[in-house]
DNA sequence: TGCCGATATTTTAGGTTTCAAATATCGAAG
DNA sequence: CTTCGATATTTGAAACCTAAAATATCGGCA
């Protein structure tokens, strides 16, 4: 028997193995992406019907509302975990609504800070109480005590997540 | 003091005795978003680079492949969680593709069923092997008892959500 | 100074998503 | 049988999102 075969072999045992890890792996991700569309459904829903806004431009708010020089696109794709242009794109529209202001960075030409405007800091501040009241609602199912323990598991995955990825194990496997 | 006034107050303090409570429930969902976003981002770029296809048409083909005989895209639809125009544009492309069939519904003709083809489900077995490879790696992190413990919580908080809502408890509050 | 790889942003093309309006059909009540 | 509210789907407009190419600038190095 070639090495090879024997490898692949290994893996087919290896895979059998885990199949059952695996199959569990894979209903945990289902539930948690189908408990993440109905909050992020009526999270929408709201913010149209109560703001006439939607989730990205929330989403974008809240990211500037912390910083209160503002940020760079770039830091602002980073922070919201989507691309350049997406960022473009969505500025464009705030900043049309009178929400968000640009001007240029100090000392790259490239480079342009936004913020919000005095109106945009208002808005926002009205929305995310609605929003937090949203999530108390939305997930009132879970204790203090359970809220903790999801927080660690969570964390706990995403850090193992990052270094897998890290270390290119997703890569050709 | 009117009753307004009165319930306006109430409401007030409410909010600031369950302020904590607010905070945690919100930083959870955003370390949830983050961590689905993480792993999310990855599954479409596996998807793209090895296989030429996209996470909707995946969850399109995921949800026909239990259903031998198809279903009626209005059901593929609510399981999907999306709208109809949606699955109109997506069943399109897939029909476009060869992966997926239409026929009218036998007794209904407002509506038609819609089903993998044996090209598509070929190819989408493939697809969910990989796939589920994938998440053994992402979701490395978690034991078999720490992901049975979030299965459970993830449970419970749907459970309530879709309670609060039925009864309404999102509404204009 | 002038070149060059890296970085910041925009643009382009295609796909995804939603809502609301339009179309077609169903099923039941009169 | 006819009408009418409900259901299944499509269409249209606008937004969102991505990847990849294009543009502009930076910063270091010869």
């Amino acid at each position: 028997m070639t090495l090879l075969a024997q490898n692949l072999l290994d893996a087919e045992t290896k895979a059998h193995e885990h199949e059952d890890q695996h199959q569990s792996q894979l209903r945990l991700w289902l539930r948690l992406l189908s408990f993440s569309a109905l909050v992020e459904s009526q999270i929408r829903r709201r913010l149209r019907e109560d703001f006439g806004t939607t989730l990205p431009r929330f989403d974008l708010m809240a990211q500037l509302e912390r910083a209160h020089d503002g940020m760079t696109l770039n830091e602002l794709s980073k922070r919201m975990m989507v691309t350049n242009g997406n960022v473009t794109g969505l500025v464009e529209r705030l900043v049309a609504e009178g929400l968000v202001e640009r001007r240029p960075a100090p000392r790259d030409r490239r480079a342009q800070f936004v913020r919000l405007t005095p109106l945009g800091r208002g808005v926002f501040q009205h929305m995310a109480g609605a929003h937090a009241r949203w999530l108390s609602v939305l997930l009132r199912g879970l204790e203090e005590k359970e809220i903790e323990i999801m927080m660690a598991l969570l964390g706990k995955a995403k850090l193992f997540a990052r270094g897998a990825l890290a270390r290119g194990e997703l890569e050709i496997p």
